[in-house]
DNA sequence: CATTTTTTTAAACAAGCGTTTAAAATCCTT
DNA sequence: AAGGATTTTAAACGCTTGTTTAAAAAAATG
């Protein structure tokens, strides 16, 4: 008889809750097996190390990270539209896994690093034609001549650090954490507005 | 003989160079002993314990994280002026602590908290005038009507993540890291023109 | 049902952790 | 220079870490 979830799953499952919220050092092997109901030995069992485990864990998690930018930008809408669907859907799936950008940027700053493959998930952004889209309305001065580098740059900064800071501005402003989430709602049409005006000047 | 710097000033530093860069459960006492150049006894009698440093190294990297926006905004210039200043001194402070946002965002997310008074600088940045001064442009037109909460986070997550995402987006883009800093400086202007435009709409 | 293969277990491993100890070295005061 | 306080040291403490082992349990195979 076939279990619904295996123990592999389970395990896998697990971790990935696990290594999100407290990363890789902020966590024990052990910590993961009782996460997952199951013996310790079992972690190494089916994923031969810590290590190992992680690294499948990070690299779905970057799977994750890109899969709304690829989905928006390779969809067939103008670009001003794209942009401000795309702002909607990062915000309402960071809502989901609020854990995620630190979790990406912490892991990619240690030391002994995280050795996946990153050139990857650039391509995967790059193929969607995003920046031949962005080049051309440039030169047809539809959207602000800026680097190419700063636009993602000024949409990540308005999307991920907002949910990155929460705790810290929760703490300082004396908020809830629901009180934090609305004003997050409030935040995002700013964004929205802010970057679209700024990225595409004659919109308005 | 007094020695130019003690061994509990050598273990200081060394213990903020290092938790800076990996954070509390990234690194170890006898790491920071052997950064300091001293044996691993000599952090827990000069601070008790590995915990105790911390906190005093944290409560430090606040008072540093908050200082230049005292400064800024307890000056008496223009709320533009202070703006545009303030965004240029951010950048110039972070270019010489990159790893200080980071470090105060991840460090408040851990479970066993820093078990600070985090109340304390949000005072001080309120201490400026800050928010009435703003409060009253708004009444007057001259800035937009958004929320108080939304001024600091739109200026910090446009000078804060750029610099926390420097590891992702080198990687991502294939840059070396002068080349990262050089577009930083590019992406500073930016910021600058945009957030102003967006919170000051009629001043150009 | 017997045998082989796969999965799970409890226990142990060496290494590293934060911390403590007690003796040695150094400093300061008289 | 002697004596007492302070600083530094090497070693050890008990505990947790990631990982391995070898036996037990369960499942699959014929």
């Amino acid at each position: 008889m076939k279990k619904d979830t295996t123990t592999e799953e389970k395990i896998r499952e697990a971790a990935r809750q696990v290594f999100r919220s407290k990363g890789f050092y902020g966590c024990t092997s052990r910590e993961i097996a009782n996460a997952a109901g199951e013996n310790v030995a079992l972690v190494n069992y089916y994923f031969r190390s810590k290590s190992q485990l992680f690294k499948i864990i990070f690299e779905a998690a970057m799977d994750d990270f890109v899969l709304s930018m690829v989905e928006v930008f390779g969809s067939k809408k103008s670009l001003v539209e794209k942009m401000r669907i795309f702002i909607d859907l990062e915000y309402a799936f960071l809502a989901k896994h609020p854990e995620l950008p630190s979790f990406i940027l912490n892991e990619m700053n240690r030391e002994d690093g995280c050795n996946i493959d990153h050139q990857k998930y650039f391509l995967k952004v790059a193929e969607t034609g995003l920046f031949e889209e962005c080049f051309k309305a440039q030169e047809e001065g539809y959207m602000r001549s800026i680097s190419l580098n700063s636009i993602p740059l000024l949409i990540m900064s308005n999307c991920h650090y907002p949910v990155m800071a929460k705790t810290m501005l929760m703490q300082l402003h004396g908020m809830t954490s629901k009180e934090y989430d609305d004003n997050l709602n409030i935040h995002k049409k700013l964004v929205s507005d802010m970057l679209i005006n700024f990225l595409f000047p004659q919109s308005n």
